[in-house]
DNA sequence: GGTATTTGTTTTATACATAAACTATTTACA
DNA sequence: TGTAAATAGTTTATGTATAAAACAAATACC
């Protein structure tokens, strides 16, 4: 918990002051632009956030208002919203991504290839023990 | 980044359904109780919490109202003010160990001792590797 | 075909986070 | 001693998080 602290802090602190973004705005932004060009609904979007729905409908409307994403009705289903990014939203992401990969690669400079492959293996194991907790 | 998260979403449910009282909080209560009966003043609280000024003023108003903790100037600097925990906000802190260390203990008792104590050597690496890269 | 349930999203109420501006003291020091 | 600077907390404005209730549209089912 500590450590996930400290580097949120830093990294946080640094999107706020580069981009003025946040780290949840980074995570959206990403997970759109791993989607390419085509609508997702907003549900989707939640769900791949792991945020709670309450959440979702502000962040979107000030990212929309700061014209990183567009919005429309989902044609097939009145129900439901759709999202994709705009051009500056998805320059804005490159940018942040470019920084992003280099704070971590020059924090991370001293650990050698296997530190860090061992310690990925242990997250994903700590990760999954929390995961299937959860289920029982 | 992604464990953390599973970890804190599972943890602070488990704290709001268990206690109606959140991960923060647990923390704050963590500290005070750790220091003793003494008071303590709100700033080395919030610098030891990683939280910014202007948070901690709600915190501790509500945490005062919840009777966990209590407030008082600071006798000998009028500019200040203390706290330290209630009876109520130790037992509560009490609960909520016995609860939390259980959780932790068993989420992660396919690990062996062994693979904790790497983790943990790796963890504490990357965050002074953190630490230091804000100072320059 | 009309009612009941489910689904997708928003609203509401509340808690917690930051930065920045502000107030009130204390301390430093010329 | 008087003024500037530093320190301790609060307030304000804004963003982000939750749970729970509300709502509309879609679907299931008799």
């Amino acid at each position: 918990m500590k450590c996930t602290k400290t580097i949120e802090a830093e990294v946080s602190s640094q999107f706020r002051r580069s981009h003025h973004q946040s780290l949840t705005r980074f995570d959206l932004l990403s997970q759109l632009y791993r989607i390419g060009d085509d609508w997702v609904a907003i549900g989707e979007i939640a769900s791949k956030l792991m945020a709670s729905g309450g959440n979702i409908t502000g962040l979107l409307d000030r990212m929309v208002a700061d014209d990183l994403i567009e919005r429309r009705a989902n044609p097939w289903d009145r129900r439901s919203f759709q999202v994709r990014t705009t051009k500056k939203g998805r320059d804005t992401f490159k940018e942040m991504t470019n920084d992003h990969t280099q704070w971590i690669e020059d924090a991370l400079n001293e650990f050698s290839q296997k530190d860090k492959e061992q310690l990925i293996k242990l997250l994903v194991r700590v990760r999954r023990a929390f995961e299937t907790n959860t289920l029982i």
